[in-house]
DNA sequence: TAGTGGTCTAGACCACGGG
DNA sequence: CCGTGGTCTAGACCACTAA
């Protein structure tokens, strides 16, 4: 609310997400919108860059800057987004259902996974994800318990992310993904509504505070037929 | 090239993938690179804020700028990365082979997805990808030949990308990845070397120039038990 | 209190595009 | 030519960290 460019992404981003302004519409000009913010150019131009960073704009040397035609639908899918709200911009109503939320010890494979002691204490979830009737991703959660001291089965009905962030007001900065294929185990198959295929394509998300400590881990585990990934990315 | 950021991007970046500056060890203070390249402060920040996009290092407020202790050899798979660039980081040597190279007009499917007529003059270029002597990546790469007039199985063989942006100056801008799982086909089956998978993971990317006309459309099929893809995002 | 990064200003010069 | 975005400057104040 305070940065005054980052009001300037948050004005423009909402106005192209809402089809207010078209695709392939002209900006305003730098200096334009300095003068409409009463700001300076430098700092319009951190809003346009974030602008185009994130997809929505198109800066060309000489001539301006331009909405993008891009689907916005599918598209933030790239980036640190949760199950929540990536369910908000679907046209279904997706269920979860957490199948166990405990407080335990790290143990061999998470304890390597997050960087700790055998002996942390730390929090394991796991919930799956319903879309038209179908459990077609299972999610594994944990988190260091010297993070986050409370969490409930509500919490995890709910999104965890947002808990974290907007609730407990604790800062999630940045997170490293990998995606594999692998063999589904009989852990998918008792909990998901899995069709002929064996495989499934498993999400790891290691997710770091703004001191760069690592405190959680996740395993999203997705029906192939169901996964969809996007991503947008610029050159330099 | 010249710009003073860059540079100070470019500096740090290799000192930090060469390990010359070793995990969470500090960097000089905005301040002391000012000096050090006699520049202003600014212009050092937008330098660091591109090490801090890219995963290179943490900036904490009262504290300074670390380097991140993330493991850079599977890293840059994200974003515009094409397989030369990538497999250079491997320690595997990779074979390219071109399967086809044919000049062609679009037709119905290509031309929907490149959003040109079924007319339209287009390159089409089929590569598989061989690693430790066995078929795994098979390349589909569709590119409008008003952009890109000559094309020779010598470029395809070793880095289109690099054909494009060193020799022949065009300057790609921006990417839409979409990553999917789908049925193999029977073009998959004849040209790749497949296990009993009968699944493919396609990478489709959406290719554009500066002036964000998309020039290149790109099918990337992976067997699913070699594909790998690494993401670093962060909040906001 | 001193040093750090985060934000912002009011200029400047440049390269590029179009009339 | 003028307007555009790209780069850069030399300051300023703030919030935060650590001694």
């Amino acid at each position: 609310m305070d940065n005054i460019y980052y009001k300037i992404y948050r004005d423009y981003a909402k106005q192209i997400q809402n089809g207010i302004l078209r695709p392939h519409s002209k900006l305003p000009s730098e200096n334009e919108l300095a003068e409409a913010y009463t700001t300076s150019r430098e700092t319009v131009r951190k809003g346009l860059n974030l602008l185009a960073q994130n997809g929505y704009i198109q800066k060309v040397k000489g001539k301006g800057s331009f909405v993008l035609p891009i689907d916005r639908f599918d598209f933030p899918v790239s980036g640190l987004v949760s199950f929540k709200e990536l369910a908000a911009k679907m046209r279904e109503s997706p269920v979860t259902r957490v199948v166990s939320l405990e407080a335990s010890l790290a143990g061999e494979e998470i304890a390597s996974r997050l960087k700790v002691g055998p002996d942390e204490p730390i929090w394991k979830v796991v919930r799956t994800r319903t879309m038209d009737g179908e459990a077609i991703i299972l999610d594994k959660d944990w988190f260091l318990q010297s993070c986050v001291p409370d969490l409930t089965k509500e919490i995890c009905e709910d999104s965890i992310y947002q808990y974290l962030e907007k609730t407990m007001d604790i800062p999630i900065s940045f997170a490293k993904k990998v995606i594999t294929v692998e063999e589904a185990t009989e852990e998918d198959s008792s909990l998901l509504d899995l069709t002929r295929h064996e495989l499934i394509v498993v999400v790891r998300n290691y997710v770091h505070l703004e001191d760069a400590q690592l405190f959680q881990y996740t395993e999203s585990r997705h029906r192939p037929d169901k996964f969809r990934f996007v991503d947008f990315a610029r050159r330099q």
